[in-house]
DNA sequence: TGCGCTATCTTTACATTGTCAAGATAATAG
DNA sequence: CTATTATCTTGACAATGTAAAGATAGCGCA
């Protein structure tokens, strides 16, 4: 089956072809003739698995965002208290990205977030890291006995997301000379 | 001479004409030859100005970025304090980016800004944004009589960029439905 | 079993794009 | 005025996204 007419699984196959170039020669080397040269079928074949190139492009976006997810989820598990369990999501949020820039430039760079999110039905809307974020901190909130406003919430929420997700987005940059080890976020930097 | 042979000033045509094309058509369709015949001139002659397509772009990024920090000193100016500088500042970086986001994308998607930076001798490997708050951060230590140490220092100017920056991003994105006014930001979302 | 339907893949073709090389044109220095 | 140089044009090529037409094979149904 592997090796006849037919692929078998083509399309996972260009998804995992698609992520080894972005990481091996960064997202303006990928292709679609690439993708489909290095799964070994015709330049047209992967036609019959994505509408064009921006549907494989969001299928390769899926498939990072659920292991930032994992990542995500993974170190939020266990951990004792709210508070706890939102700085290790913060340092998760900034190591997995400092580790490979480049899915950082993939996920949020070029084509913003709203079209990815219009054309992933499951998302409904809301971002699954958001929505992860905004869990542990109604539980912080639970767990500390605060009462806030919707709005308060909000804002607080909104905070957070931009301390990690800027540091993240900075880390990734590199740019800006700081003495700050980005792998070993210090806890001072999250409230 | 804008109408003969040679151009008369090409190179800032090239300029404003991309910038046009992004800002109208995204940054997925500037490409070198519409970019030319924009100028209407043939699709060769950008080359007697730009080594290559990345060269042209980076220039736009220059521009844009003295447009960016036109505005971020703008808004600083004639401020009573520092610390009004400060959210002043932050301010009018989140209504930049959140009036164009094409810009966002343009200006830190795609290429990351260390090729940026590298290319251009002028930052010295620092990025002129950072550099002014840098400033207001040192005299807002000055006018309130505080001593930190540098890498205390360090570790305040990350997290204020982180939370201007990440806004910015976060505002950009959209994809996170939120109460938030980005064009007109709350002072409690500014320490 | 055999027939056809449909998904999958190939081949061919075309437009767009970045880039290069060779030549044309004009501005400028000497 | 002439030679040099910067600027621009023309023509070509390879890489790419995409569409159309056809080949192949698996699967349901008679």
């Amino acid at each position: 089956m592997a090796d006849s007419y037919h692929h078998g699984n083509l399309r996972q196959a260009l998804i995992d072809a698609g992520i080894k170039i972005i990481n091996e020669n960064g997202e303006e080397n990928l292709s679609l003739r690439k993708v489909a040269a290095a799964c070994g079928v015709s330049h047209a074949a992967p036609y019959a698995h994505f509408k064009d190139k921006d549907e494989l492009i969001e299928a390769i976006k899926d498939n990072v965002t659920e292991k930032f997810m994992e990542k995500l989820v993974e170190a939020v598990e266990g951990k004792p208290t709210a508070d706890a369990a939102i700085i290790a999501m913060g340092r998760a949020y900034v190591t997995f990205f400092s580790k490979n820039p480049d899915y950082y430039i993939f996920l949020f760079g070029k084509q913003n977030i709203t079209a990815h999110l219009k054309m992933n039905k499951e998302y409904k809307g809301d971002y699954p890291p958001f929505l992860l974020l905004r869990r542990m901190y109604l539980l912080h909130l639970e767990e500390n006995g605060l009462e806030k406003t919707v709005e308060e919430q909000e804002i607080e929420l909104i905070k957070i997301w931009s301390i990690v997700h800027g540091m993240a987005s900075i880390a990734c940059m590199k740019g800006v000379k700081s003495s700050i080890n980005w792998n070993d976020i210090d806890e001072r930097l999250l409230v």
